[in-house]
DNA sequence: TTGAAAGCGATACCAC
DNA sequence: GTGGTATCGCTTTCAA
C-alpha cells in the first residue's frame, strides 16, 4: 500500500480507493454517472493525498490543453501591460493558463508562435498586432484553434477592438473646441486614427493644408530618443502664432511631446493642445496631465474572452463565421 | 498514401519516408546515430510537410515540457513589465515557452499556481514576491521543479536580486549631498531599502528623529488615490523650512509625490529632493524628471535564466544547495 | 453505476 | 544504423 502522500497517478489513487481508474476519472471530471458514495470516498482521498491529475496526460487524452496563447507587440507599453493583466485575469479565472509572447510586431515571430502553439495543442489565442496588413494573418486563419484579434478589425478573423476612426474624430473635436487652428498627428498616415481625425477636421471646415502628420514610423519599434528629436523639431519649426493641436498615436509618444514642450518653452495648453491615445496610467503622471482617448479595456478583455470561449466550444463548425465586436472610445479630458 | 500536408504524426511521417517511427524521432532530436542519407530524406519530408511534433506527447514521453512559469505581483508596474519582457526574451530565445501569472501578491494564489504548474510538468519557475515572509515559500521549496526568486534573497531558495539596503544607502547619500536635513521614506518600515537608508543616515550623523516613514502599506496593493492623499498630507504637514528628502519605495509612488508637490506648490528640488526606486521609464516622463535607484534588469533576467537552466540540468541533485546572486544597484541622477 | 481496454503521439530501451 | 515496442497518465467508448 502506498503512503497517501506518494499518490501521483490516478491508478494509484484508484487502487487506494478500491475503485477503478475509470471511476476516479469520472469523479475528477465531475461526471454525474457516479454514486454519491464512491464520489465522496474518492474525493476524500484526493483531499488527503493532495493529488493533482497530470495535465499533460489529460491534454494528450482529451485533446484540450486549457492553454491559451497571448501575443502582444510590447508589454512595456502600459496599455498592453494593462491588457495583459486583464486577459490573465480572465484566463486564470476561467481555469485556463496563459502562455505569453512579446512579438515586437515581428510577423515571422508571430507565425512561429502559432506553429508552436498548435504543437502544444493550445485551445485558443489572443493577439494584438500593430500592422494593418500583417503577413501572419493567413497563418492565423488556418490555425487549429480559434484566434481573437484585440487591436483592430481584421477581415476573416474574430476581432474585438474600438473604432479607431471614432477615436481620431474625438481627438479632432477636442482640439477644435480648444481653439486650435493647425493640426498635427504623430503617427502613420495610414493609421485609422488619422483617417478619422482628418475626416472630422475637414468636415468642420479645416483646410487640408492645416492638417499634417509626422513621426511616420511603426510606432511600436520607434525608439524614444528618435521620437524626442522629432518632437523637438516639431516644437521649434511647426508651431505658429495661433494655437496648435497635436494628436499622438499613443500616450507614450504624447509624453515625449510634453517633455519636448518643456524643453522648448512651449506652454501647454496655451500654445499647444495635446491629445494622447489609450488613456494609460501615465496620463496622470505627466505634467500637465495628459488628455487622452480611452479604450474600455476591461470590457475588451472580457468580451474577447467570451468570444474566444464561444469559438472554442463551437469547434471546427464556428470557425467559418468570424465575429467582430467594436467598442466606442471616449475622451478623457485633462490639463493638456 | 497521405498527402504531404496531412502528415500530423511521426508515424505518418515515418511511413511516408519509408523508415520507422524510431528513426524519425532520432532525426528530430538530433541523435547522431542516424546515417546522413536517411537524416536528409526525413528532414526533407519534414520541410515539405511543415510537420511539427506534438509537444504534449513529447512532454508526456520525455517528462520535460520546455515550459517555464513566471509569477509577478503586478505587470502593470513598469518595473515588472520590463522584467517580464526580459524574461520572455530569455525563455523564448532558449526554446522555452512561458506561462505567465499575475499574483497580486496573494500567496494563496501563488501556492495554487505551483500546484498547477507541477501538474503541467513545468521545467522551472521564476517568481517575484513582495513580502519578505510569504507563506508560499515552503511550497516553493518543495516544488518538483527548480524555482528562482527574482525580488529578494530568500533562504533555501535560489535568488537573484539587488542589495536593497545598498539601494537605500545610495538614496540616503544622494539626499545628503543635496543638503536635505530631514528624511522620509514612503514605504514599509521593515523594507530593506529603509533599513539601508536609515543606517546610512545615522552613520552620517543624522539624528534619529529626523528619519521617518509613512505610507506603511503593502506597496503592491496600495491604491494610488490613497497614496496621493498621503502625499498631500505629507506636503502640507511634514515639510520644514529646511530642505526635505523623500525616498519612495518605487517610482510609481515617487511620481505621486511629484504630483502632490505640484498641487501643494512645493518646489522640487528646491524645497524637496526626491528619489524613486527601479529607474523605470516613467522617471523620464515625470516633470521634473525623477532621480531613481536603478536595478540592472537585463543582467538580473539573464542570470536568473542561467541559474534556472543550471538547476534544471542538475535535476534532483542540485536542489539541495540553493544559490544567491546579488547585484549592486546604482543611482541615476535626474532633476528631482 | 462500474470496469476493462483502446487510444492519444511521442521517447528511449533493447534487439538485430 | 535501424526497427519494434513498452511506456508516460489520462479520457472515453463499450460491455457488463
Amino acid at each position: 500500500m502506498k503512503a497517501l502522500t506518494q499518490i501521483t497517478t490516478m491508478q494509484e489513487l484508484a487502487d487506494a480507493a478500491g475503485v477503478s481508474l475509470a471511476t476516479v476519472s469520472r469523479v475528477l471530471n465531475g461526471s454525474d454517472k457516479v454514486s454519491e458514495k464512491t464520489k465522496e470516498s474518492v474525493m476524500e482521498l484526493v483531499r488527503q493525498s493532495g493529488f493533482f491529475p497530470n495535465e499533460t496526460a489529460r491534454t494528450m487524452a482529451a485533446g484540450k490543453s486549457r492553454l491559451i496563447a497571448v501575443i502582444l507587440p510590447d508589454v512595456e507599453n502600459p496599455y498592453f501591460s494593462r491588457l495583459l493583466s486583464e486577459i490573465e485575469n480572465q484566463c486564470v479565472g476561467h481555469g485556463y493558463s496563459m502562455i505569453f509572447f512579446n512579438s515586437k510586431g515581428d510577423s515571422e515571430k508571430e507565425k512561429d508562435i502559432v506553429n508552436k502553439m498548435m504543437a502544444r495543442q493550445a485551445d485558443g489565442m489572443f493577439i494584438a498586432m500593430t500592422k494593418y496588413k500583417s503577413e501572419s494573418i493567413p497563418v492565423l486563419t488556418q490555425a487549429t484553434f480559434p484566434v481573437v484579434v484585440m487591436s483592430q478589425n481584421i477581415e476573416g478573423l474574430n476581432s474585438v477592438c474600438i473604432d479607431h476612426q471614432e477615436g481620431g474624430a474625438l481627438a479632432a473635436r477636442h482640439l477644435l473646441e480648444n481653439n486650435c487652428e493647425s493640426f498635427f498627428f504623430f503617427g502613420r498616415k495610414d493609421d485609422d486614427k488619422f483617417t478619422g481625425f482628418r475626416k472630422e477636421l475637414l468636415e468642420k471646415g479645416i483646410a487640408e493644408e492645416k492638417i499634417q502628420t509626422f513621426g511616420d514610423n511603426d510606432w511600436y519599434s520607434t525608439n524614444f530618443d528618435e521620437a524626442s528629436g522629432q518632437m523637438d523639431y516639431f516644437m521649434q519649426e511647426k508651431l505658429s502664432d495661433r494655437k496648435t493641436g497635436l494628436f499622438c498615436v499613443n500616450d507614450l509618444f504624447a509624453v515625449r511631446a510634453i517633455r519636448a514642450a518643456h524643453r522648448n518653452n512651449v506652454k501647454i495648453p496655451d500654445m499647444l493642445s495635446l491629445v494622447g491615445f489609450d488613456n494609460t496610467m501615465i496620463c496622470d503622471m505627466a505634467y500637465p496631465t495628459l488628455t487622452s482617448i480611452s479604450q474600455p479595456l476591461e470590457e475588451i478583455a472580457a468580451e474577447s474572452f467570451n468570444l474566444l470561449c464561444r469559438k472554442i466550444k463551437e469547434g471546427k463548425n464556428g470557425e467559418k463565421c468570424p465575429q467582430s465586436i467594436i467598442f466606442h472610445p471616449s475622451l478623457v479630458k485633462r490639463e493638456s
